[in-house]
DNA sequence: CTGAAAGCGCTTACAG
DNA sequence: CTGAAAGCGCTTACAG
């Protein structure tokens, strides 16, 4: 199937070397005129603009860089590529970055910590300015260690070691922000059904909604559901929920993926959302939320947000200024017709 | 928030002038120790690399790159990051050339052609070996030109230049496929709902629909009723075609989002899936599948072979044997409930 | 087996 | 304003 090439051997790439030539000046009188130096004579500088021009010279930013002591360009470290929450972060990472002109190198390590040290070690030898390091999950992970030549920002997933800088998703406060939702529509017997009992982010998304229903005077109706983070527990729960206190009046899901579940469940058992029950979810995943009977009413994690503030501290760190510890990134309630009608 | 470094400030990284002064050697020696070199005294070899592990030296790839005139770094130019085709690609090809020790360079053009000439730039300069395009549609692209220093690879999207080399997946052959599993399961009333007209995916599956039925001497019943790629559209469409053929025993849908929606219509209507109607959907979207009532059969594209396809092609085109013109990657029918009862 | 010399593509002082 | 010299970190012939 391969042929030989249309065009013959390529061609080398043409070098400052060829530009000053055509130009007829020295190279450095070349790199000067192509950088904006102040002391070139104008006529020169075009000539030698001309001549870049028509071989269509690209700067090695190779050499550049092993100059310059920074590539301009970071590492973008993943554990879970192919998952909800490190795409929206990378692209706001890549989002935040490309604006300043620095380039990401993406490596997926696929939770496996033998791949997480190859792929380190592979971004250290290109010389990355910096790394960022994001995890699949909201528990924390091991560091990579204070002895790293360039900084680190985890994201997502903390760091287990406080003097790192970690930029996370506030889950407590989501919690407490469904709830507060709901409240305000004069809600009151809200049942909680969500994910794996295992991963903080269920936990801690429990502790802000109770919170916010004890600063109410409230309390959770029934338990708190654990289960898994899929649309067929969240059927299996609602049915639970429904049986062990049919007064309920909201119903927060721990993920967009149980909510909708939830309500097929409703649907099917003839409960009218929102009139009857008001449903809310967590993650805005627009593929899940807009095409759900009424759409769903979901926190929106901003993940986007998380990956550009981690850019913009890494680069903050690059430019000698680190930040430590955990910052979290703010979240909001999306509000659609599950909680409000015809929203 | 942000205070000093806790280490001071931050070491200059060792180079190969350290690794010789504290093994006693001069510099040239060093390396051809670290590489391997035949030439080098076993106990020279041996002081190099335990003062090379000392201070944990690794090589600087942009000074060998600028040697060796490759860099070990590919571009990967995406259009859509953010949809359901560049990410499993985008992950076929990162680990078809993690394993081969090259690294990716990550782009998001985010369908600007702007934007992608600014990335272009960017990746040129930074010397890639080679670069994948990957686009957000199926529809031909316009080409990058013949003229690019380094080896091109479309993917996903193909190039309107026949020169060029492309991988797409087999749109036609997926509708075949699909209209195949169905007749193979005795229906023989097969119905045809899809997406927006404007995408060649969406025609081409349908061409393929067609072409299996009509090798079996049948037709669609009813139109092929373009519309969106939505599970909204999914149940209007599913209402429209059951109102009009009631005795349809098979329905087609453009991709797992209609699909989602047409098996909501037919359990609102009282209609036994896949006794009654078998659905079966395009693209195989993990979340939107398995999470269906009944489990959702559909055809996989193979997204991830296309990307290691597509790597594997430049990794070939770099060495010296390009590939011309356009090649498929096969998709295969992934078999659930919704086509055969208990699958 | 070892190292002085030359060089990759570029930039930064420093003479003229 | 211009260019010869020195150098970034590394490797590859080439003398010894």
């Amino acid at each position: 199937m391969s042929t030989s090439g249309h065009t013959g051997p390529r061609a080398r790439t043409p070098t400052l070397r060829d530009v000053a030539r055509i130009a007829g000046v020295s190279v450095p009188t070349a790199s000067k005129a192509l950088n904006g130096r102040a002391d070139v004579h104008p006529d020169t500088r075009r000539r030698v603009q001309d001549a870049a021009e028509q071989i269509s010279f690209t700067p090695n930013t190779l050499a550049q860089a092993i100059l310059a002591g920074q590539t301009g360009t970071v590492g973008l470290l993943t554990n879970d590529l192919d998952g909800r929450f490190s795409l929206p972060i990378l692209m706001g990472a890549e989002d935040a970055f490309g604006a300043g002109k620095m380039s990401v190198l993406l490596c997926d390590a696929r939770e496996d910590a033998i791949r997480e040290q190859y792929h380190l070690r592979a971004l250290l030898s290109r010389r990355v300015d910096g790394l960022i390091v994001v995890g699949s999950r909201t528990d924390p992970r091991t560091s990579l260690g204070r002895e790293l030549p360039v900084p680190v920002v985890y994201a997502y997933a903390p760091s287990a070691d406080d003097a790192d800088c970690s930029i996370i998703v506030d889950n407590v406060s989501a919690g407490r922000l469904a709830v507060e939702h709901l409240l305000g529509l004069g809600r009151a017997r809200v049942a909680h059904i969500t994910g794996d009992v295992g991963y903080s982010a269920a936990r801690d998304r429990a502790t802000g909604a109770e919170a916010a229903l004890a600063a109410a005077g409230l309390e959770l109706v029934g338990p708190v559901r654990y289960g898994s983070w899929s649309e067929a527990w969240g059927r299996a729960a609602t049915h639970a929920a429904l049986d062990q206190n049919p007064d309920l009046d909201a119903l927060v899901c721990g993920s967009d993926q149980i909510a909708r579940g939830a309500l097929d469940t409703l649907r099917d058992r003839g409960v009218r959302v929102p009139e009857d029950v008001a449903v809310i979810g967590f993650d805005n995943w627009d593929v899940l939320t807009s095409a759900a009977r009424p759409p769903l009413t979901s926190v929106d994690m901003n993940f986007e947000l998380l990956g550009r503030v981690a850019a913009q501290r890494l680069v903050d760190a690059i430019g000698g200024n680190p930040a430590h510890g955990v910052e979290a990134v703010p979240v909001r309630v999306m509000v659609r017709g599950s909680t409000v009608a015809g929203a």
